[in-house]
DNA sequence: TGTACATCAGTGAACGCGCGTTCACTGATGTAC
DNA sequence: TGTACATCAGTGAACGCGCGTTCACTGATGTAC
């Protein structure tokens, strides 16, 4: 057809996002080549002239996630701080809320693809796991800085983490079959989580955070 | 062939116990009946004299899973108590082994499954929850009678058991590409767990479960 | 600046393949007399 | 108890279909002169 270098960087984008969206719905063998090039606006020859393969795009799928994860995560962090408000408790409110729930298309990949990862390719599975370690890193880092400890809390943010993933998870997977079960595990896995970081030793939050 | 009625039986019963195998391992979608039937002892034509579709496949293995489960969760409390340890540490501890991660054939299938439910069919969804649901309750009664409380032990059970899955599926995640990380994650999440139990308000352990 | 050619993203038909499902057939099991 | 027949789980080939992938072709973009 005739198209700008630029067009065709911006093309590529557009089906590493369509495929996000479907893979995460989904699931990554659930979504043929042909209806995700449709999903991006174009046929399917010319996925092949972007992607080596299938696993290839999986692969930019999950770096482009990881990415966007990282972003999102400073960005909440950073919108806390400025707003004089307990980021980890910021955190933790939007990671279990109901909107977080229902945007599986562009949540925190590390729960999106929690259940696929184990089952992808290597390549796609150590990007996964350099998400994860490096999420638990910033994690600590901010928890540290907020709650003005030095020691343990990488221990507080793999704990805290691994509890949001599985509130998050659980309330998703019975979400449209059983909406009160599923509104019950995520306000009391939210409110034990508020509280935890609000009464437990060494997670204490500073005076401006204690509000609520 | 010409097989007895008792016969035809078993072989389904084979037929559901290697599909629930196999789907844990790689997923629904990409378990094809041919190789089913085969892992199973059988070829592909006799699937039908047994199940109408692979869907209806799906919801057998999800109801097995789920019957197994419940009587895996009954034996762990059973046998905690005849030892008497307390149930809900023994519960803690073999939910977050080494042994349980790795055994994702026939782990518990809420963890199992946590990242396929959201994804399967109507019925299959519905089963889950029920799974889900049911578990919930059990635990929460369990937690009642161990720490002799009356309130507050479903809010517990919740909190408790997402910690559990989360704690499980991102070490699962991670297990073989991050090995160290995956033990990290797991350790963390037990020792936490566990401590929890013994300290939090309202989930004390009584005497002969605090010797560790 | 204008012209001639190479590049390469996009098209859409086609490839072989494995999928879920169907089918005619087999023969031991179970039943009727 | 023994014989004749119906049942139905298991076999393995075949069905259409959609999958991932390949291909020849198109034509605007980008480059060389």
């Amino acid at each position: 057809m005739g198209v700008s270098r630029q067009q065709a960087v911006e093309n590529r984008r557009a089906i590493v996002a369509a495929a996000e969206k479907l893979f995460r719905e989904r699931g990554v063998d659930a979504v043929g080549l042909a209806e995700l090039m449709k999903a991006a606006g174009f046929t399917q020859g010319g996925f092949y002239n972007h992607f080596q393969s299938k696993d290839a795009l999986v692969a930019a799928v999950m770096e482009k996630a990881m990415e966007d994860g990282g972003e999102a995560f400073a960005s909440i962090i950073g919108n806390a701080r400025s707003a004089d408000a307990d980021p980890v408790r910021q955190q933790i409110q939007w990671y279990l809320s109901p909107e977080h729930r229902a945007n599986i298309d562009a949540g925190c990949p590390l729960s999106g693809f929690a259940g696929d990862a184990r089952r992808l390719g290597d390549v796609v599975r150590g990007t996964y796991a350099e998400g994860l370690a490096t999420n638990l890193e910033q994690f600590a880092r901010v928890i540290e800085e907020t709650e003005g400890i030095s020691e343990g809390s990488r221990r507080k943010a793999i704990t805290l983490f691994s509890q949001m993933v599985g509130t998050l998870l659980l309330s998703r997977a019975v979400a449209d079959v059983d909406p009160v079960l599923s509104d019950e595990i995520l306000n009391e896995g939210r409110q034990h989580l508020l509280t935890t970081v609000d009464t437990q030793p060494g997670i204490q939050s500073r005076g401006h955070s204690r509000r609520r």
